[in-house]
DNA sequence: GTCTATAAGAGGATAGAC
DNA sequence: GTCTATCCTCTTATAGAC
């Protein structure tokens, strides 16, 4: 049989990686299979062929696209002020970006063991260079006597781990509003930080 | 062919237990095959079927036993003095007791969306009473004015999730010691819920 | 660009010999 | 209790028709 109505390239290359992003966040990189992603689209397991070399670059794709950016859009917000407002800026930046995208947040940090080495070290570099716009803020703050940090590369990733833990439990019909959970999670870095 | 040498029974469990933990933290459950266990272990897949029903039993297994360990020393080290007291206990015995099992932890937070929807119920209740554990000490503290806490509920969740985040970067051969580690991370707690 | 069909292999789990 | 052998299903990826 021919196709089913048309061409749709434009169209079901998005789909392909959408699709792949709901089932790999739902179920995993390992336990979903390309005939799954294809009964997502709609289409037959040949036909994701046309749209990724493999699965294995389905699944870089959407990291590696992800980090990039999630960079873009921190240096687009990004402000110049002192250490305490940049850090509310990049806190605030943090949880706003992650609660809109839920399963590209999960995937990026719970499938970096399947991805290959090479992927896997331009994901990591990519992610370095998120935690170290962090790390320049509370090196400031710590000129500034701000704040008081016992190293900078532990709270890092400390406050890294506690804002991107929202996505684990956050639901849009929770009790929470995002502005009430920004407020709260902003506070307590505040003063995790504070000198 | 018969055995190699003679039965295993008490031995070979165990390790059946032990070779899992290690592969599906590494790579993942859904990654792991029945076959790569056994080779770990040196017997052939159709042998561990005398150890376990199925796969998910094995993962099932580790999970809901780290669980119920977890929760017995918490209470075995548990104090009852003034809630900062409590907080430092309860921060450093989830530091300690996780930095030395990071294996079962990584499971414990990774593998939980393949669990059995039965299986998921039973681990996640026992999550949930670790959790409640916090709660009181996060409310005592409220109470006796040492905690400024906007939300218990979110701030325990901030917490565990800001101390488990350690395990996904602390090395043993790395910079900073456990004790170090230990340190840094009760003084953000401290301060994030200080009054 | 999508289909059907299939190659080539790995997966979980079981049967029966020893 | 462990082995070998095997069943049956599912897997990724490709080939060629349309």
């Amino acid at each position: 049989m021919a196709r089913k109505i048309g061409s749709h390239s434009e169209i079901t290359g998005p789909r392909v990686r959408q699709a792949a992003l709901t089932l790999f966040a739902r179920h995993g990189y390992a336990a979903v299979s390309m005939r799954q992603i294809a009964a997502e689209v709609g289409v037959q397991a040949g036909a994701l062929y046309n749209y990724t070399a493999d699965k294995q670059a389905l699944l870089f794709d959407l990291m590696q696209t992800h980090m990039k950016d999630l960079l873009v859009a921190l240096d687009a917000c990004s402000d110049t002020g002192n250490a305490l407002r940049r850090l509310e800026t990049f806190s605030r930046f943090h949880i706003r970006y992650h609660l809109d995208r839920p399963d590209l947040v999960f995937i990026a940090y719970m499938e970096l063991r399947n991805l290959s080495d090479e992927n896997f070290a331009a994901v990591e570099a990519l992610r370095g260079r998120y935690e170290a716009r962090l790390r320049d803020i509370l090196t400031q703050g710590i000129d500034e006597r701000a704040f008081s940090v016992p190293d900078v590369k532990v709270a890092s990733m400390a406050i890294i781990a506690m804002l991107t833990g929202i996505t684990t439990w956050y639901r849009e019909e929770g009790r929470l509003s995002r502005a009430e959970v920004e407020e709260i999670y902003w506070q307590m870095v505040r003063k995790a930080v504070s000198a």
